[in-house]
DNA sequence: AAGCAACTTGACCCTATAGTCAACTTGACG
DNA sequence: CGTCAAGTTGACTATAGGGTCAAGTTGCTT
């Protein structure tokens, strides 16, 4: 073998494929995962049907760069999570942050909704994302400090909700935005 | 003159004008008001032409049948919670209905949203709800039972979030739906 | 019952997007 | 440096919906 690389791709393939993940993810950044594909390739300088030869299709693009999109940034905020001590202090943080990365990155609520299901890394991060917060909301309900009677399906509801209005209209001010986050957190406490 | 009618119109076209605004009453009642016309004209038993002809277009259908779909029910909710004397009781009744009407009719959110804006009808029952919600919000306030940095868009937001995710989900059942809305109106509550 | 304006409609066109493929181009190897 | 598999792409098909119109049909008036 000549090299260590282990693809047989051409060379002026795999530019075109580091020229359409680059491209992916500045459009899914701004527009979300559903960005039309003509317009990922025309950023990318390459022809609609190159991103089918090379990625398959939508599900596999998403595939490729949801990591780099939304993964890193997931992980950073369970962890970030897992690391506060106060019980109220950690669903508090978790939840905030999630907000916030649904302010920044469309792609986020994409990835909850499981919008693309044939994207195995999208599914994986959303069920991901779900098991945690199964089990912050547990330690909360165990510690008292967030209200029985809200549920992990109850937040999945209300980050949809607050990730489809984002979309829907004028993205309100960050100010008004995390008041609003605000309110939310209030109402998990309990009675 | 023949009879008390004020139409020019000819009876078979009297009878498809009826034919449409059942048709459109019973697609928009189940879809909302995004149902395409081609099924609107396929229930009716005539041409999606028939419907432009008679109608003018979606705009115009949305007019005349907005008044039974949506605002003999919007305006029984304002009218009610005007009649509730505890400040609290006014506005949690008003919230209360206004999610029950989204449960039961996806074209109030359609409405509340303005997604039509040449549909002067639905501008302005979006409008007499806006005005509604700012007077009942400032009795709220002065009354002290709302919490003073909860404004009227913030209730707007907050409804149409809920109506997306009603459209874009499988339809929580009603229970939870219920508690949810207990959650957003504790929520309100001053600290 | 004949004529005509009112009415209806099938068959269009247009837009946007996903997805496919035959034919052409080009990188890389012997 | 010629060969050809790998790669690219323009042009195509298909789906879904809005909107229009020439040609045909029909209710109404006299």
């Amino acid at each position: 073998m000549t090299g260590t690389s282990k693809s047989a791709l051409r060379a002026d393939a795999t530019r075109n494929v580091a020229q359409i993940r680059a491209a992916a993810l500045d459009a899914f950044h701004g527009r979300g995962l559903a960005t039309p594909l003509e317009e990922i390739a025309k950023i990318a300088g390459v022809s609609k049907a190159t991103i089918y030869n090379r990625f398959g299709g939508r599900d596999g693009l998403i595939d490729a760069v949801i990591g780099e999109l939304v993964a890193t940034e997931m992980y950073a905020i369970m962890e970030r999570a897992q690391q506060v001590a106060d019980p109220w202090e950690c669903i508090a943080t978790y939840v905030s942050d999630r907000r916030d990365l649904q302010y920044r990155e469309p792609a986020f609520t994409d990835t909850l909704r499981m919008a693309y299901p044939e994207s195995k890394n999208l599914i994986a991060l959303a069920n991901k994302a779900t098991d945690v917060t199964t089990e912050l909301l547990h330690r909360a309900h165990e510690a008292g400090v967030v209200r029985r009677d809200f549920t992990a399906a109850d937040l999945y509801y209300a980050d949809i909700a607050n990730g489809l209005a984002l979309a829907a209209m004028p993205k309100p001010a960050r100010a008004d935005y995390d008041r609003r986050t605000g309110f939310f957190l209030d109402s998990l406490r309990p009675q």
